[in-house]
DNA sequence: CAGACTACATAGGAGAACTATGCATCGTCA
DNA sequence: TGACGATGCATAGTTCTCCTATGTAGTCTG
């Protein structure tokens, strides 16, 4: 016997965190995917506070903080202090953070590539448009808090 | 200045860890979402040995033990011997363990009914054929290894 | 200008994942 | 049939990610 599994909304989130789980495992990223995912949101929100990279990522601030203070020893970000406000500080990628983005990139793509090939173009359309609802289904969420 | 961010791949990965991301800090789950994976997990693939489940999931055997041995402990699972191994044994979901899958899909349906609300018919169906696609992807993948 | 508020840092703990390793059982083959 | 490698699972120890609670310094306001 088997549980009803027919709700939409149920069935993307789990889809979503199956695919999530295989990707992690499967891409070999060299970094943690924490760390991946924060330089992908830099490089995206350009330099930003902690505060609004904590908002942005959907993680509480003291997380973002531990994050940052990680990328930032390792070299991929840097701190700015900002202006208007003596507490706060910009961070933004550095060069060698960019080429490490483009390598977790890089990294995502060889993973996927395989699967890629055996999608018919249907699919690989579905796929795109799939992308593009999700990333607007995230951008509209922060507003729905 | 941005990096590329073109590949459809890489965006994938990178739309999908951030909506992972998302649900799991804003579906209130109750249970830790490992958990949840893992009886939606055993509820698809029916009675299972921890190695099938494993593999299904994408995580390593030991990993799986650890997580089979809480859903049991917590009374959502079963092992019963495999009679044809003695090393091995099937797990099975309770009628708890359905019950408490049937919360975690009722909320995560909860958690995405309002953006949902905010979508048009078209992105509905997106989403809807987003997600055939993505569990495609993810059996897909299996045999891909 | 005192007190409330805001932005970030630190502390401490739980969950989830890994590799390495151990133990029991299975299968096979001499 | 009995020894030996292969297989299935469990345990140990570590890393990473994330949380809440709390502290501290800077900002704003009545």
């Amino acid at each position: 016997m088997t549980t009803s599994q027919s709700d939409p909304g149920a069935r993307l989130l789990s889809a979503v965190s199956r695919l999530n789980r295989w990707a992690t495992r499967h891409a070999d990223l060299q970094i943690p995917p924490a760390q991946a995912r924060l330089l992908s949101l830099i490089d995206s929100i350009g330099p930003a506070r902690i505060g609004e990279l904590a908002e942005a990522d959907h993680c509480s601030q003291p997380t973002m903080s531990t994050q940052v203070q990680r990328v930032e020893s390792a070299g991929w970000a840097s701190r700015t202090d900002d202006p208007s406000d003596r507490r706060a500080s910009m961070i933004e990628l550095t060069d060698e953070g960019r080429d490490v983005l483009n390598e977790v990139r890089a990294a995502r793509h060889r993973a996927v590539a395989d699967v890629f090939a055996t999608l018919t173009p249907a699919e690989t359309a579905a796929v795109d448009q799939a992308t593009t609802v999700i990333e607007k289904f995230v951008a509209r969420s922060e507003s729905t808090k």
